[in-house]
DNA sequence: GACTTTCATCGTATATCGACGATTTACGAT
DNA sequence: ATCGTAAATCGTCGATATACGATGAAAGTC
């Protein structure tokens, strides 16, 4: 790869590595699990989730500061009952940063895509 | 977590696991630029790859398995220039899945999703 | 004050990832 | 037959991820 090519692809592999980050900390079956529960409440306090993923507390409490680190997840504390939500905003924007990605896929004429 | 509930989300778990191992497959800069790469060209052999993402020829060559494994990338064998590309069809069912994922969250009634 | 609940953090063990160089395999050209 | 090229695979390593139990800290309950 010559220089021109690293500079001009500079900005491109720094969104790259900003969005799959994020795509990181998706990919874990706990984390999509987890996340699908805070959707489904306003906010959601670490014992709930336990509950649900079958995992020990220690671990969930790792797994939510993943999904709290990658911005995907909002963190209001409370020692008796940490409320945690999703940042519906982040997702939007990971979303729009996915269907990017995909649009470029089909930018050359995909039969099945319409955009 | 009692059975029934381990019972009832089983097909939910097994959906969200198949979904994080394709995730994880993209989450690595490397990956999305050389899924990038294969959106611009029809077909791309190894070779191509590797001086854009300025790696090492046998670390491109275990990305790009790694996207094959994961369904999104496709292979047609050839000794002298393998052609990879785009599994269209699995990177619409993946941003799918993404998407179904987002509804749930904004299932509850979210001002910025028009869902 | 003693106890419980809830959560975060630490330490640790294990597994997987990511990158590389070296090697192997296959093919075309000479 | 030999050489060069393209690509896959192997072996290795440091780094990171994943899981757990133990411990500690804050807040409510008796």
């Amino acid at each position: 790869m010559n220089t021109q090519n690293l500079e001009r692809n500079a900005h491109e592999w720094c969104r790259m590595e900003a969005t799959s980050r994020q795509l990181a900390a998706l990919a874990h079956p706990a984390r999509l699990s987890i996340l699908n529960q805070l959707a489904a409440a306003d906010a959601c306090c670490v014992k709930d989730v336990v509950g649900r993923v079958g995992l020990a507390q220690s671990t969930v409490s790792q797994h939510i500061r993943i999904l709290v680190d990658a911005g995907l997840v909002t963190y209001r504390a409370n020692r008796q009952a940490s409320a945690y939500a999703l940042d519906r905003a982040a997702l939007h924007a990971l979303s729009g940063e996915i269907d990017a990605l995909f649009e470029t896929c089909c930018g050359t004429g995909c039969e099945r895509c319409d955009r």
